[in-house]
Parts: structure tokens; C-alpha cells; sequence
RNA sequence: GCACACGUAGCUCAGCAGGAUAGAGCGGCCGCCUCCUAAGCGGCAGGCCGUACGUUCGAAUCGUAUCGUGUGCACCA
């Protein structure tokens, strides 16, 4: 980052051109012989009436003298090519990053500014299962990475805990509830009793006038029915917290959609008397014709609201409670529309921070052969199983590993261990494509651990941790060693992905797309790997080099304790 | 019908504020553990970037059309 501002301002006054103008153009070559960065000069024809090649090789002839950092210049085709000072590069990175710590790629950038991150919002009394694992890992990832730009980051979990399939719940359980079920599995005996009234429903019609009926009273402040509604929102709340928590994830509000339901009469309110409401089929809307938008559904004909108005009045209320310069929506794709129109609402009913409210979209999980996943027929994969299972099948192999060690792993070392890496690997697995994608439910490609994985890139720490614990030098020596001295193709290689990983986490921030942040931390692992592989680093020939290299390990340790933290991922010192 | 995505190697995906021979992982084939953990490393094979026009010195990248797939389009969320 920092090299190619240096670069370009040399070109710039060396061959009086415009600085940033340089810097725009100043690209990456697609091969390592050539250069580190390279100057296209097609566009300068015109205006210098001379031909590209021409144009390049001239500037290549007046770049004679140069400055300590570039190591030379090359002209090619229509390019200019700039080779950098290799050696001076890695010590510069390694040295930076081994003094900065955990502040890398930290630019402050959101310094006093608040984000509300709206995300994982699973309906209370269904079960948890892999597909609800997108919403919550992207916007985990996002809160994460919002947080390491210095922004006030609040995490918001818009529970499904209102609506008509309550009014099915409290009559089911009062027909065929199971009091010591739902203690012992209170989410199992929920989605048991409702499965069995959608059945039942079926050839006894008036058990949906029960449950409608039964609705109307709990919105009424029915004691029977809120004590029960109250009840199977705390039991499955309870369950939600412990998957939570194992995923490392954490919530500032678990307000949803029934702690804006008192809020709503206020929005409506308003919305009449900006004269906004119209009457459209019976019912009452907001019409967004010149946006070429559907019309906004804010009362149904019957006069109760829609989850539209609910959206609108917890809109309202996040900016009167927080006061946000941004909200982003980490919801399906398929709702894409619905934002839309309530940002197109809020928008038209003058609030100008509507245009701080952004939809963040992701794709759907399914299984092959575009079969869907469906709670009510049990096609599904629940999120607990998943993890049990990649956590057993990660538990295998560190026990097949074990017999040859020289310390084996402990009992406790291998299960903490086995959880890392198998979380790390089904958490990967939802944020290493764009979130806009579909994924495709197959065990074998989350349960493979090799590649492009989790457990690939937390394997290529456990080593370098490994050489540095058997090098025998303290973190806090390692702090110190000098970085002087490297600048082998591979050594060059590793500083320059790591140093990469700034912009990739400023372009995962700015488009809301955790996936750039993971491919680029993937690529850092890569190019560690083929360090590690190519060069002896215990065994260097002299004691400078040794150092030197040590020293990259801990930076690269560093950095990607950082970077992996922010991706949620895990860190294990042996696996 | 209208709108929005997507269509790149056998499979899963990068690349898309246009630039030098299109990249990675998996799978396939061939090598590498007397040497820092083989969840690893190296190599080979594999692609008219859906199709057709257009803009441009230059297009996987931008525009138009077309085909295919998916999703959404009023009282469910």
C-alpha cells in the first residue's frame, strides 16, 4: 500500500506526471518476472502523440536514478515495469507488522461512527438449522470486521417471536404438549406440536379459528396465552444462546418482531398524516410508483399489519435508540424487493437516514438437485449436528495423528482442538464464496478438511507456531529479532499477500462481502506454506538468515491471529 | 409478463471502477516424509470465459439482444 504511493510519486516527479494519476493506473503484474508493479502507458498516447511502447520505453530511459525502495526498471510492450527492493520490503513489512500486533490492518476508519448489523433472526420455536448458519456467520463476520475499522458496532437478532403460528402453538400445547418434553427438548417438542397441528388442521378447519382466535388474545394481553408465549420464546431463546455461543457469537438485543408491536400505531400514525396512505384493495398502502416499485403493504384489508410495518417501526426505533450512521439487513436475497420498499417508504416520509439502511443479501443452502430445505417434512440438516459432526470427524483424525508425536496431545488438548478446527471448518464454508451464491449442502465438501479450507489455513499456523516454540525464543524475543536479510522469491511472496490483506478487509467492509477478507487470508496461507516448504528456517545456513526468517513466521503468526479472528476462525498452536 | 441475480476447467468457485500468455481448490495422472507436524509441497493434463452483435488501440470484465437457470412481483415472513 504504502510501496505503491512511494512508487508512483517517484514516477510522477521523475517524468512530471500527475501523482494520483499514476497511482490509478499503477497495476500489478499477472507474472512475478514482471515486477512488482507495472505502468500501463496506452492512455497517454493521445495526448503524447507517440505509441504506447514508445511512450513506455522513453520513460523507462529517464528512469535511471533510482530511489533505495526499487531495484530496478524494465520497459516491456506498453508497460513499465517496477521491480522492488526485495529485501528492504519484507524487512520494512515484517518489522511493521511484528510492532503493530494485533492493530494490523486497523485503519480507524469508522472512529465514532455506529453500525447496526441486523442478523441470524431465527423463529422462536423452529429448529436452528444450517441454513439459518448464513445469516449469522456473514453477519458475525461483518460485525467483526466493521469493529476491527474502529466502528461502534451493535449486533441486533430480529427474533421471529410474533405472528399467527403462535396462536397455533399455545392451542397445540394445550391439546397435545408434553410438559417434561419441552423441558428436556423444548425446541424437538415445539416443532412436535406443531407439525401435528398443521396435520390435524387438515380435517379439523376450526383448529385454525382456535389458533386465529387465540392470537387475537395473546396480542390482547391474554394472561393464559402470554405466559405460555412467554414461555416457549425463553426456551428456545435458551437454545439458540448455547448454539450461539458455541459459534462465538454474540448478541447486544434480542428484540424482534414483538417489541415493535406496540411501536407500530405510531408509524402508521405518521404515515397518514404525511398524507402518504392510500386505500388500494381494501387495504392500506404506500405507493411507490415513481421508484417503479410495487406499492407498499402497511395495513392488510382487515386493518392488522404486516411485517412491512414492523419493519418500518423497528427502523424507526433503532435511530431514535442508536442514532446509527449505518443498518445493514443481513436477510436472504429473496427479501430483497421487501427493503426496497420499506427503505422506499422511510425515504418518501422524509427520514433522511433511509438512505443509511442497506440490505445485505446471501443466497440460499440446498441440498443437490436444487432440493430445498423444509422443516415441516424433516428435510433439513440442523446446525448442532453439522458441528457434531465435523467436531468427531476432526476428533478422528487429530487421535490418528497423536501415536506419532513426540508430546502427545492430552485428552482436553485434542478436544479443544477438535472443536476449533471443525467449527473453523463449517464456519469457512459459508464465507469463502460471494454471500450472494447458493450453497450446495454436501457432507463430503464440508467435512473436507484439505485444500481450501479452515483447517488448511489453521494448519499453516500451528506449524509456523511450532517452529517458533522449537527455535526456543520467547513471543516477546520474537518481537525483537531482525527481519534483515529475506527477500527469496517465497519470503517476498509471503510479505506481499500479507501486506494485501489491508486492502482486501477495506473491499470486504465496503461491499458488505466477507468473502474477499477470507480469500485473500487463504492466499496469505498458501504462500506461507510454500515458505515454510522451500526454505529451512531452524536449519539456515547462518544465524542472520534464521533470524530473518523466525521473524517472518511471527509476523505471519500475527497476522493471522488477527485476520482469522476477525473471520471467526479459530487459532490452535498444534492440531 | 415485469424485475433482480447468476451462466468462467469434469465439480465448487475467484477474476468484472477494460489492459500483457484467464487463476485457485477438489477430482484425475506423476513425484516428495533418515530433514521444522504429509490436514503439507512440487509437477502434468484440463477452458473458442452461455451465444450474437456493438463500444474501444484493447472486452471474461462495459452496452444491447438472445438462450438457459434461480429468485421475487399485495394483504405469509
Amino acid at each position: 500500500m504504502k510501496y505503491k504511493a512511494l512508487v508512483a510519486k517517484y514516477l510522477a516527479e521523475t517524468l512530471n506526471l500527475d501523482a494520483q494519476m499514476v497511482e490509478g493506473n499503477l497495476e500489478t503484474p499477472p507474472q512475478e518476472d514482471m515486477g512488482d508493479f507495472a505502468l500501463p502507458c496506452f492512455r497517454m498516447a493521445k495526448e503524447l502523440r507517440k505509441a504506447p511502447q514508445k511512450i513506455a520505453e522513453d520513460f523507462a530511459n529517464q528512469l535511471t536514478e533510482l530511489p533505495e525502495y526499487i531495484s530496478d526498471i524494465k520497459n516491456a510492450g506498453a508497460y513499465v515495469n517496477v521491480f522492488l527492493n526485495r529485501a528492504l520490503y519484507c524487512q520494512d513489512f515484517v518489522g511493521e507488522a511484528l510492532a503493530i500486533g494485533e492493530q494490523f490492518a486497523h485503519t480507524g476508519i469508522g472512529e465514532g461512527k455506529t453500525i447496526l448489523v441486523e442478523y441470524s433472526s431465527p423463529n422462536i420455536a423452529k429448529p436452528f438449522h444450517v441454513g439459518h448458519a448464513f445469516s449469522t456467520i456473514i453477519g458475525d463476520v461483518l460485525a467483526k470486521m466493521y469493529q476491527h475499522q474502529g466502528y461502534n458496532v451493535v449486533r441486533l437478532n430480529h427474533l421471529g417471536d410474533y405472528g399467527t403460528q403462535f396462536g397455533k402453538l399455545i392451542v397445540a400445547y394445550e391439546l397435545w404438549g408434553d410438559e417434561e418434553k419441552l423441558t428436556s427438548d423444548p425446541i424437538g417438542e415445539l416443532l412436535r406440536i406443531y407439525v401435528r397441528f398443521h396435520k390435524e388442521a387438515e380435517l379439523r378447519p376450526e383448529l385454525d379459528l382456535e389458533a386465529r382466535a387465540r392470537f387475537k388474545a395473546l396480542e390482547e394481553g391474554g394472561a393464559n396465552e402470554y405466559r405460555l408465549w412467554q414461555r416457549f420464546r425463553d426456551l428456545s431463546l435458551k437454545e439458540f444462546e448455547s448454539v450461539y455461543k458455541r459459534l462465538g457469537v454474540h448478541f447486544d438485543s434480542y428484540n424482534g418482531e414483538s417489541f415493535y408491536s406496540d411501536k407500530i400505531p405510531a408509524v402508521v400514525k405518521e404515515l397518514e398524516e404525511k398524507g402518504l396512505l392510500e386505500t388500494s384493495e381494501g387495504a392500506r398502502v404506500v405507493k411507490l410508483d415513481e421508484l417503479d416499485l410495487p406499492p407498499c403493504i402497511v395495513l392488510k384489508s382487515d386493518g392488522s399489519t404486516i411485517y412491512a410495518t414492523r419493519d418500518l417501526a423497528a427502523a424507526a426505533y433503532r435511530y431514535e435508540t442508536y442514532n446509527f450512521d449505518k443498518c445493514i439487513y443481513v436477510v436472504g436475497l429473496p427479501q430483497n424487493l421487501h427493503f426496497k420498499q420499506v427503505f422506499a417508504v422511510l425515504a418518501k416520509a422524509g427520514h433522511n437516514w433511509a438512505k443509511n439502511l442497506v440490505h445485505v443479501g446471501f443466497g440460499l443452502v440446498k441440498f443437490p438437485g436444487d432440493r430445498k430445505f423444509s422443516t415441516r417434512s424433516g428435510d433439513v440438516i440442523y446446525l448442532e449436528d453439522l458441528l457434531n459432526e465435523a467436531v468427531s470427524k476432526t476428533r478422528e483424525i487429530i487421535v490418528a495423528n497423536n501415536n506419532g508425536r513426540e508430546v502427545p496431545m492430552s485428552e482436553e488438548e485434542i478436544n479443544e482442538t477438535a472443536e476449533a478446527i471443525g467449527l473453523g471448518a463449517v464456519r469457512y464454508t459459508f464465507i469463502r464464496s460471494g454471500r450472494e451464491r447458493d450453497i450446495v449442502f454436501e457432507w463430503e465438501d464440508i467435512l473436507d478438511f484439505e485444500g481450501d479450507s479452515a483447517p488448511y489455513m489453521q494448519y499453516a499456523f500451528a506449524r509456523a507456531h511450532s517452529i517458533l516454540r522449537r527455535s526456543g525464543v520467547t513471543p516477546e524475543e520474537a518481537m525483537q529479532l531482525s527481519p534483515a536479510g529475506l527477500g527469496s522469491d517465497s519470503e517476498f511472496a509471503l510479505c506481499r499477500e500479507m501486506a494485501q490483506l489491508n486492502i482486501a478487509l477495506q473491499q470486504a467492509t465496503d461491499n458488505n462481502e466477507p468473502s474477499i477478507l477470507a480469500r485473500q487470508v487463504m492466499t496469505v496461507c498458501r504462500a506461507f506454506s510454500r515458505f515454510y516448504n522451500q526454505m529451512p528456517i531452524l536449519q539456515a545456513d547462518n544465524i542472520q538468515q534464521r533470524e530473518a526468517r523466525l521473524a517472518l513466521c511471527a509476523a505471519f503468526v500475527s497476522v493471522l491471529q488477527t485476520t482469522l479472528g476477525i473471520l471467526g476462525i479459530r487459532t490452535v498452536e498444534r492440531m
